[in-house]
Order: C-alpha cells, then sequence, then structure tokens
DNA sequence: CACTGCTCATGACAAACGTCATGTGAGGAG
DNA sequence: CTCCTCACATGACGTTTGTCATGAGCAGTG
C-alpha cells in the first residue's frame, strides 16, 4: 500500500486542523504540508511536493483555481482537487479547464473527502453529482467576452460613464452592451443582471 | 471537574465533522448535538439542552443570530457563540445584541476554539480581537430604520417601482430614502450604496 | 465569395433615476 | 409647550438609463 502525500491549502485554520487531523486518522493519507493562502500553497506545493493538493477555492492572495493552473505547469505530477463553500457552475466549469481533477463542497464528510482523493490520486476524477447538475442545466455563459468585461466593470455599481472610460469604449456602446447582457440574462436593468451572472458563476 | 455539553452547527458536514472529531479530543467537552441548518440547530437544543452553543453564522433556513435570539428566550441557560468565515462589523454588533457570548472568525485553530468554548461556558464574553477593532473603527451604521430597509429592497436591483410597492410608499419617497442613503454612505447611485453597506454588515 | 456574428460607434427618445424644495404629522428632548 | 428629528408625501428639474435603428470594419464558416 503506498502513502498518499497530501497538501492542504484552507485560509480557515479552523477547518484545515480539522481536516489535517481527520485525514491523519487514514493510514494511507498523510498530511504533507499546509498552507493558508494561494502563494503559501505553491511554496509549499514546490517544497513539498505532494500527490494530491487540496485546495479551497477562496482563498487571500490567489484562489485555487489558479493555484491549480500554476501547480499543472510547475508539477504536472501533482493532481489537484477544489473543496469549496460554495458551488457555483462557472467554478466548476473553470476549475475543470485548468486541470483539476475534482471538485466537492464542503457538505461532504470526511470519509467521502478521503475518498475522493484515493479517486483522485488513482488518476480518476470526481465531481459532486449535484453541483454537476447544476452545471449542466445552468448551460454556458450566453455573453460575448465584451459583454462579460463591461458587466464585471459594472459590477460595483458604477455609472456608464465610468464605465465607459475604464473600458476605453463611448458611453454609447456600454450602454449597448449592458443592455444585451440584461436582456440575455432576462433581467430588468444592469444591476439585476450583474446579480444573476453572479449566481451563476459567469462573472 | 464538570464536562462541558455542546451543540455544534454548521452546514458544511466537513467542518461540523472536524470539528465534532477535534473537540473530542478535549476530555471536558463533549459534542451532544450536531445539525446542519438553523431550525434543525433549534430542534436540537430543545432536545439536548447543551450549555454551549456553537453556531455558524451562515447557514440554510435561519442565520447564527436568529438562531442565537430564539434559544436566548427558550433556553437561558444555554450560552451561545458565532463561528464564520466573513466577519463584518455588522455582523458582530448583531450578534451581540442578540447576547451571544463569543464572535470568532474560522481563523482560530480549534485549540483555540476549546479554549474559547471554556470561556463563554464560564460566563465570560470573547470577541476576536481584530475584528473588534474593525468593528468600533467601522463605527455604527448612519442610516435610519427606514433607509435601511429601502436599501434592502434595493439589493437586488429591483427598479424604485417594486421597491415602492413592496414598502408600501410612494415612489418619491422611496427615492428619497435612496438619495439620503446613499449621500450618507459616499456613494454615487444606490447600487453603489447597496454595496458599501453589504461590505460593513448594515444589510 | 457571401453570410453571419462580434465589435464598436452614433443619434434619438422615453423611461427611470437623483436631487431639491416644500409640506404635514407624530414623537421625543429640553 | 416648543424645538427637533424622523417618517412620509408631492411636484418639478435635469441627468442617467434602457432601448432601438443604423452602419461600418473585421473575423470565421460554409
Amino acid at each position: 500500500m503506498t502513502t498518499v502525500r497530501v497538501l492542504l491549502a484552507d485560509d480557515e485554520h479552523l477547518i484545515r486542523g480539522a481536516l489535517a487531523a481527520l485525514l491523519a486518522l487514514e493510514d494511507d493519507l498523510a498530511v504533507v504540508a499546509e498552507a493558508a493562502t494561494g502563494p503559501e500553497a505553491l511554496a509549499m506545493a514546490r517544497a513539498h511536493r505532494p500527490d494530491v493538493a487540496v485546495l479551497d477555492l477562496e482563498m487571500p492572495g490567489a484562489d485555487g483555481v489558479s493555484v491549480a493552473t500554476s501547480l499543472r505547469t510547475e508539477l504536472p505530477g501533482c493532481r489537484t482537487m477544489i473543496v469549496t463553500s460554495h458551488g457555483l457552475p462557472g467554478h466548476l466549469k473553470r476549475a475543470l479547464a485548468a486541470g483539476v481533477r475534482a471538485f466537492v463542497p464542503k457538505t461532504v464528510s470526511a470519509r467521502q473527502l478521503a475518498g475522493i482523493i484515493r479517486t483522485v490520486h488513482a488518476g480518476n476524477r470526481y465531481v459532486d453529482p449535484e453541483l454537476a447538475a447544476d452545471a449542466i442545466s445552468a448551460g454556458d455563459s450566453p455573453l460575448t467576452a465584451r459583454e462579460t468585461e463591461v458587466l464585471e466593470l459594472a459590477a460595483d455599481g458604477a455609472p456608464v460613464a465610468e464605465i465607459a472610460e475604464r473600458a476605453s469604449l463611448s458611453q454609447g456602446t456600454v450602454r449597448n452592451y449592458l443592455s444585451a447582457a440584461a436582456s440575455k440574462l432576462g433581467a430588468e436593468n444592469r444591476h439585476a443582471a450583474v446579480r444573476l451572472a453572479r449566481q451563476r458563476g459567469w462573472v
């Protein structure tokens, strides 16, 4: 029996510590490194070369997906998986596109997580069935690249003039994109559109 | 030595289970009940009458603060504490106003948490120093009750007409409140105001 | 090559919005 | 009792929007 070397990255010390303790109970798993931020996770991974990196999606510095992207090129032998509280369909897609092998919500039990780590280590993938269903039913973003960009700039409630300036577009164009985005999303106005797009992980 | 009977409520199974395991290592603490939702937490508390209820702030059904409020009247002997990922000043204030004895971020370690549970059980209070500093520097909400109410209704990007209807106010009045709220918060428009108020936990 | 879809623009109009002046009534503070 | 604040309202004003028509340049596809 081989021992799986695991890197644990989560900014919540409470969870990270508790998780490490629980995984330590599994005698084929060994937590060889822990990290509380994105950059720290990268550094620890370089130093300890784990078999599997368990990454929280929301971390200070760099989120789980970008850490996974970096790891993919730097340590091809290291499988990555994402654990998260907020299972947005868009996040799942981004994660899979970044080569992440598993995407699980924090609502699973530690025992299940251990099983998933083994699955991933064996070279297989795992996606939470419910999240997968959501992602499939949610579908792809209907927004074009510019529409998405403009919508993001509108996300903090900025007026059109400011968005236009920051995007180097004319105000009329910005209004057109915003209008198109809102109608594609079935929203009454851009602010509601922002909310919807966020919910679906499209921004 | 008395044993402290603890109720653990958190919708993230991973965390709840891990936490229960870690707290079980402390021989003066006993996790007598677990819950994944607000209503479930209430039911479990009634059934098991714990000494201390450790409540996650964000749970389906009812959030930690409202559970704490209910517990305060139903089980006066049960001390409550809030654990959360997002330490917004406003949440801290609401929690303390609801009679919560401790407010801690999930970035603490399990050992620290155990200590805090003991502190709370002994009748003392605990507030994370950093959160406390934030809360003090952030100050109170400058908004009146109605301003807050209207701002909340505006939170999902609804047009003024809809807000007016839902608040049973005239559109002009709604605009006035929204305008007042935005200027008090130093925001350019109501949407930015919503964002700011959220950041500070005032909505 | 024609066709389609994305990008970017302009101009125009109606609706929604922000702001201000102004007024009434209720309730607390002095 | 008076003063002040808050809640609520109206009407009016200019500005910011959403929406639509229209058009040009530029990619990719059949």
